[in-house]
Parts: C-alpha cells; structure tokens; sequence
DNA sequence: GCAATATTTTAACGGTCGATACAAAAAACC
DNA sequence: GGTTTTTTGTATCGACCGTTAAAATATTGC
C-alpha cells in the first residue's frame, strides 16, 4: 500500500553508519548525512525517526555487520586460537582503515558519555560483549587445559579488553603496522606463555 | 595601559578545560563556555581568539597542570617505580573522577580525528610524550639491571600505552576499583616478572 | 582634568542546525 | 478509474551556532 520506497533502508543506513562512525554523532549534520546516504532529509526522517533515533539504528546494525561477524568467524577455534585471530585481525582492520575510523562503538562512548546517555549506554554495552567474549573463552581455555587455571580470568580479560580499546583510539592516530604489532606482542605472549 | 581585565586568564582557561574535557569541544558551545567561565563572550574572544584557539590554549594548560605535574612526581624514582606509580596513579584519578571525563587528549584525538587535524595532532603529541615516558623509563630500567634486556622496551612501551588509553576510555563508562585494577594487574606482573 | 588605550556590556549579525508543513507523485485496493 | 496510503521534493520553520560592531566603562600617562 502506498507509494514504494526507492531506496533500500539498510544499505542507506550503511552510509549513515560510515558518516557516523568518520566524524562523530555531532560532527554529522542531517545534511552531510542525507548527501552521503543518497536521500533528501525528510524521507531521511519517514525512514529513521530522528538524528538520535538514526544513530541508534546505525548502532545496532554496525553490531550486525561488524562486531557480530567477527564472534562467528571465530565461533569454532579453540578457544585461545580464537581470542589471538580476534586481536590479529584487530591489526589487520586497523591498517586497512586509512580514515582511521576506529570503533565506533569507541568513538561513540568517548564522545556521548557526557551527554546523550542513551547512546552511551548502547555503545557500552556491545563494548561489553567484547569483553565477555574474552573472559569467556579464556575459561573454555582453562577448561580444556589449554590455560593455567593459575590465570586471573577476571584480570586478563580485562586486560585484553582495555588493550584492544587502546588499539581503538590508536587507530585514529593513524598507527604504523609495526607500532600496532608491538603493542600487542605481549598480549600474544601472555596468551601462550601460561598454557 | 587601558581598562585591566577583571578576571584571572588561567582560572577562568581552567573552567574552560573542564567544559572541553567533560562535553567535548563540539558540545561545549561558546555561550555554556563562558557562562562556566564565568565572563561574556566577547571578553572570551578578547582573551583567547576564538573557540579553536580558546581549545588550543586548553591543551596547552592541560597539559601543564595535568600531565607534567605527574611526569614530575615520579622523576626521582627508580624507572620501573615510576611507571607503576604512574599506572597505579592512574586507577586513583580515574575512580576520583566522577564525571566520568577520562583523558582530554584521549577525548580529543577521537573526536577530532578527521575534523580539526591541528587539534587532533595537538592532542596526539602529548599522548605520545606519554609513550616515551614509558620507554625512557624502560630503557634505564634496563641499564639499570632492574629489567632484563630480553625485554624488548618498543614491545612494552607500546603496550602501556595502548593499556593507560584504554583506561581513558573506560574512565568514560564508570568503572569500579576491581574493574581498573584487574586491567593493570597483568601490566605490574610484566613489570617485575622480567626484572 | 583630558586624551589614549584596553576591557566590558549589550545587541545583533549571517549561517547552520534539527526538524516539518505541504503538496506532488506513485503504488495498492475496490 | 477513483480512492486511499505512503513516499517524495520543495520550501521553510524557529533555535542555536560562532562571531562581531558599537557604545559604555575603567584604567594609565600627561
């Protein structure tokens, strides 16, 4: 019923997720958004509700298309093989980001903390799924003797989780492979040294 | 010669600091800025140029009443001393810091990144004045016999680093005292355990 | 006291922000 | 084919943005 729409709703909230996750929630007016995703403001609005509203669905479907992919692509590994593809891909994503886009889920916690708490706290808790992704293979690890239970679980998937935030914001510094490499040399080897 | 300004130029920077270091620069708005300031806004452009330079100026003082004084607070100590000094000075700030406003530099270089580039390179350089704390302080550890040459001082400076910016961040969502200390426990192990 | 200089105050500038009213357009239903 | 429903395009709204013009105010040098 209706006039059809003539634009496909999640490939057009890709490029808001882009534009977003370049500059920033603040940094993208309505009107670089609506340029960039190829529609006029208000079916930008009939399609999305809002700016915040916009930005919340560009959330979830990041977590979709980026963060989700990568738990599935590591979902049948051993479970220290896992967390190590997961940091070594961290590097790869990096390098291959000339934008230096970062994480946007990063970018979003940095930048909302202190004001639109909603979007802080969306962005806060996928940040937690990461960090749950940690601790709970690095108790599968420790279940299948391939990690001393003398390792702090707690410790080092906290460990893990700050390290690879770092590498986050270090993206939008426009790292050199080798500093990526070396910052997470030792997470490397703490991740074998006490099998 | 002329009228005498009526209020402290660094005082009144330093509520400026607090505005930019809380909200970030977009969300500070000239007119919340010098309300908090406590002077009109005409005075802020007289005094300071305009809102890039007021920021500029922010840095700057941030910088020199936030970072050197704890350069300096650890200067005579031994190496390894100072940077756990330092990392465990960094859990104490964060949990006194109920705002949740984390690292300036930090907040910067995220959002600026691919915006305001002096600013955002402004912000990278002192971050990377924290690097080469951590590996000037590694490298006389290793003179000094406390830390064994086997440890490579790139791999673990880069290392601290990417650890103390993702407290920075995590400073933004709330962390409790075991969540902050879990993170850098593996961080003073590697510290002692190679020395 | 008077001129010169610098800062404060008040008011407002043009521009952009997020958001919308309204009518034209395009499909489905009968 | 006319009605209904949704989306599109155009034009624009009031609010806020960073910034400044201009006049009033407060000091110094003479």
């Amino acid at each position: 019923m209706g006039r059809p729409k003539c634009f496909d709703e999640s490939k057009v909230l890709d490029s808001a997720i882009e534009c977003f996750w370049r500059n920033g929630l603040k940094a993208s007016s309505i009107r670089t958004l609506a340029e960039e995703m190829g529609i006029a403001g208000p079916s930008l609005y009939n399609a999305y509700g809002n700016k915040q509203t916009l930005f919340a669905k560009a959330l979830v479907r990041y977590a979709d298309t980026t963060l989700r992919p990568r738990f599935l692509r590591v979902r049948d590994l051993p479970p220290l093989e896992a967390i190590r593809f997961f940091l070594f891909e961290q590097i790869e994503i990096t390098l291959n980001d000339p934008d230096g886009k970062g994480c946007l889920f990063v970018n979003t916690t940095v930048e909302t903390a202190n004001g639109e708490q909603e979007l802080s706290n969306e962005a806060i808790g996928y940040l937690n799924e990461i960090k749950d992704f940690f601790a709970s293979n690095l108790r599968a690890a420790q279940s299948n003797g391939n990690l001393s239970p003398d390792v702090s679980v707690v410790e080092m998937s906290e460990t893990l989780f700050v390290m690879i935030v770092g590498v986050c914001v270090y993206a939008r510094m426009r790292p050199s492979r080798s500093e990526l490499e070396a910052a997470l040399a030792p997470a490397f080897k703490l991740l074998t040294a006490q099998s």
